[in-house]
DNA sequence: CCTTGACTTGAAGTTGACTTCAACTTCTAG
DNA sequence: CTAGAAGTTGAAGTCAACTTCAAGTCAAGG
């Protein structure tokens, strides 16, 4: 498969995937004069870097779960730990949206006066609440997977 | 306050302090020659924006829930779309997070066997894990809240 | 032959939330 | 008075994960 082949099925553009390339997550096995043939395990390994995101890993963290032969090696205590971690996080968002959502309906008529709001204040200040995790921003609208194309 | 008062209380250093004033997050009531003189209610403010980014809210967004009198002036839709928004990421990361520890419990020999994880390659591979949004790192270790502190 | 379009490269730009730096001013203690 | 700690500034640097750019290569079609 050709770079533009590889993009159309997965979704992920043709910059990602030679950046990919330089840092080392996946690898073209082969060149035809200038261009990248990807072999079709490329799409699995596509498949692993996206549920490493999903999971919060890092680029090098996922590529080091990555054995150079292609198959995932993973860790299963990190797995574990990464779960561990995940339903932490799970739980102080968890506790946010009830707030939130408490604030939203709340009758006071300023904030200021809503207990459950005021708790919350206190938790955040008090630094129970870690910041900086970001919700996909619409200003940065992606492409998404293409669905097979027939048109062309 | 002084600045590193309020640093001290909050445990946010002084230099974010300053490049929240610079963005308008936080006002400095007055000066005492150069110095920032704080109003103890700046101590709510950084409340405010802990809770806010907890929130998954930019620091510009942030700020347009603050009116400049300092009271926080909070629409409530977009109070209760934010914590939808929070759900549905719950959501996702229950899934993933139920996926991990499936998998790090999975008795086949790799995981390209085990069911579970392939279930969870398929929906990454699909998109319907959506990428970044960063745990904490802890290459990033941060000052944690200090505890009032009797020595000063 | 020559254009067009898909691909190649390394380098530089982007974004958000900060931090770090250099150079400078002030306050306080000795 | 003087040192040093702590404050000030604007500018530049950092980090991650990409994207964008300029400039170049290559195959195919008219």
């Amino acid at each position: 498969m050709d770079i533009a082949e590889v993009a159309k099925q997965t979704g992920v553009p043709a910059s990602t995937l030679r950046f990919y390339e330089k840092k080392g997550l996946i690898a073209s096995l082969s060149r035809e004069g200038l261009r990248r043939r990807f072999a079709s395990s490329v799409l699995d390994e596509l498949a692993l870097i996206s549920l490493g995101q999903a999971a919060g890993l890092s680029l090098d963290e996922i590529r080091s779960m990555i054995l150079p032969g292609g198959a995932p090696n993973i860790d299963r205590s990190l797995l574990a730990a990464k779960a561990d971690e995940l339903d932490a996080l799970i739980g102080r968002l968890t506790a946010v949206s009830y707030g939130l959502r408490h604030a939203a309906d709340c009758p006071a008529p300023s904030h200021a006066e809503c207990p459950t709001f005021q708790k919350l204040l206190k938790a955040a200040a008090s630094g129970a609440l870690e910041r900086r995790w970001q919700t996909p921003t619409d200003k940065a609208p992606r492409k998404r997977a293409a669905k097979p194309d027939t048109s062309s």
